[in-house]
DNA sequence: TAAAAATATGCAATCGATTACACAATATTA
DNA sequence: TAATATTGTGTAATCGATTGCATATTTTTA
């Protein structure tokens, strides 16, 4: 490493202090203006870069914040990390990203590198629903760190949140298969521990009752977001004595492996049966067979998530004021699921 | 905040010296095994945790890498990473990551923050070709902070760095659609200042050349890589006078807006024309029309890369160990470009 | 012009952990 | 038993920046 240049060393040159040198610097407390102008110009010269860890020792502030989220290789999340960015690399704060890859044992371990390596904050997405019993992270909600949840969340007291309206989602979604005709709808589902797979199922159950359809819980199969899981839910579905004419599922990932099995068994989409996803991934998009998707606007959400920390940060030890912001979701409807004719392209709009 | 345990703390228990408390968690120097043990199990029932701040400020060393790379959602930048993190994270290190979005300004505020938040080094994969001009990237390179190029390099001498050979990857690719009886190969190529899409050209063209065909350069287009630019620049290669039977592209991105203005046009993939890209992305294995693509093993890219900045860390002032790891790209052959059928299929080994 | 107020700077402690050096206590050897 | 070696702790400085308090200097007011 080469020599750092810090505030004694500007001192000495100038023959001051470094107490002045670094007033001059933050411009706070009053300095003559020609001292001022001075140090800056110096430090200019000499190439002056402050030691943030050192003024985060002594400020207590690191103006580091730490984001969880199960995985960074998903577009959704990507686009969250992004709208954070967004928000706080203006304010002067950093992004420490880490992954959970859904195990528990590195949601832990993430929480307590970020703690010890002092964050101002964390926002995350969990992806374990038992966290929250675990003795790490009941520390972390004693410290008082500010914590914020978006579109993974747990309900616990005081913790604010930024979220989707995952029961809405869920429920336009299956009523525009409804509405397209189908009779038969599966649903592929997620862990239903976490609140969004929970209420996605919540709200595909209460269309499929409120429009007078029957609601079989055999057409409901949790299963992990993975392509091949879609897959081999799908045989599971298509091999049933009466297999269903449209699939809701709560991941684009699985909605993906869905498409394929029915495509290799010679069936036609949208014609003989139906896949909707949930995300909004681009691949759905720009498949040839694009395929219905719920948008979850992530760079929204993650803009937002950074206001909410930001407000709490600012707002300092003050009362605590757990918010709990939720968008709107928006139906992407494209081909695999329009059967019949109309105009409506969500894309075009 | 909850007020942190510091070693003072435990100190004032046991009515002993911070130095003993400090000696005793590190156990360094002689410590008598008693007090080793007592100030073990007093700090873990105050649930003392060690302030890396001040740590990193004492040592020198933040236990905090850089990782910089254009974007996340890629699947190849998310894996290259994980591979980074598989190895550093049992290492005690952190990983900062940072996007570029390859905006040059972003690129320069990026390595200053990482900078000045002390990182013990920076792995990157430059966006930027003109960034290596600029006062801030010099700067860097004087500081001596470890900096090691992965998949997107600059020739400096004294830093390391780990590729794909991309010649190879371009030029196999290339031979590929020859020996498939394509003739007339077009290249959806990117900004050639930066040496991946030079010497994918390179080996795309060597290829033509060494195969007796015809090297037309006008069949050369650069351009993003982005779907949408993928789409537009295919529309000029089918408005040609003569047209291509095939189009190599340097993107996996540009192949899929290839893809779609080929079918679009009512043209058949592969009989009419072929596509094939490059990364590997997943999409490209998922799709209906599978892509063929050139794989450049991200995860082993990333674990090298990690251990290559492991090794010059460890090696601490010594001799710059300038190393240079050039990894074999694997070509993915797919139904894009598989016009005679023959058993190869790469993804079933 | 003397007293009071305002301004600019220095001094020294602080954030929490580490470590060279000194010294005390104990064990070993002659 | 005296001399020497070994072992375990304390003292205090250090990393770099910040800040309350004290002080020196200048300006304003009476």
């Amino acid at each position: 490493m080469g020599k750092k240049i810090t505030i004694y060393d500007i001192a000495k040159k100038l023959d001051i202090t470094a107490a002045t040198v670094s007033r001059a610097l933050n411009n706070n407390t009053k300095i003559s203006q020609a001292t001022r102008e001075l140090v800056i110009k110096t430090a200019k010269e000499m190439n002056y870069e402050q030691n943030k860890l050192a003024q985060a020792l002594k400020s207590g502030k690191s103006f580091n914040v730490g984001v969880i989220v199960p995985r960074i290789d998903s577009n959704f999340f990507a686009s969250v990390i992004r709208g954070i960015e967004e928000e706080l690399y203006p304010q002067g704060y950093h992004v420490i990203i880490c992954q959970t890859h859904d195990q528990e044992d590195l949601e832990i371990g993430n929480i307590n590198s970020l703690l010890n390596a002092q964050v101002d904050g964390i926002l995350m997405s969990i992806s374990n629903a038992k966290v929250e019993n675990n003795p790490s992270f009941q520390n972390l909600l004693k410290k008082n760190v500010p914590l914020i949840f978006f579109d993974r969340k747990k309900d616990i007291k005081g913790l604010s949140s930024v979220t989707i309206d995952d029961y809405r989602g869920a429920y336009d979604a299956t009523k525009h298969l409804i509405d397209q005709g189908y009779k038969r709808i599966a649903h592929l589902s997620n862990d239903r521990l976490l609140l969004i797979f929970k209420n996605r199922y919540l709200g595909y159950k209460q269309a499929i009752i409120d429009n007078g359809l029957e609601f079989d819980e055999s057409l409901v199969i949790e299963t992990q977001s993975k392509v091949v899981e879609g897959k081999k839910t799908t045989k599971i579905f298509l091999d049933m004595e009466r297999p269903p004419d449209a699939i809701f599922s709560s991941s684009d990932f699985t909605a993906l492996g869905a498409i394929q099995e029915i495509k290799e068994r010679g069936l036609k989409i949208p014609e003989d049966i139906s896949v909707v996803g949930f995300s909004n991934e681009p691949f759905t998009k720009f498949m040839e067979l694009s395929i219905t998707s719920v948008d979850q606007s992530p760079l929204e959400m993650g803009r937002i998530t950074a206001q909410v920390f930001l407000e709490e940060v600012n707002n300092g030890q003050k009362i605590k004021s757990e918010k709990q912001v939720v968008l709107s979701p928006e139906l992407m409807i494209r081909k695999s699921s329009l059967r019949k004719h109309t105009s409506i392209h969500s894309d075009k709009k």
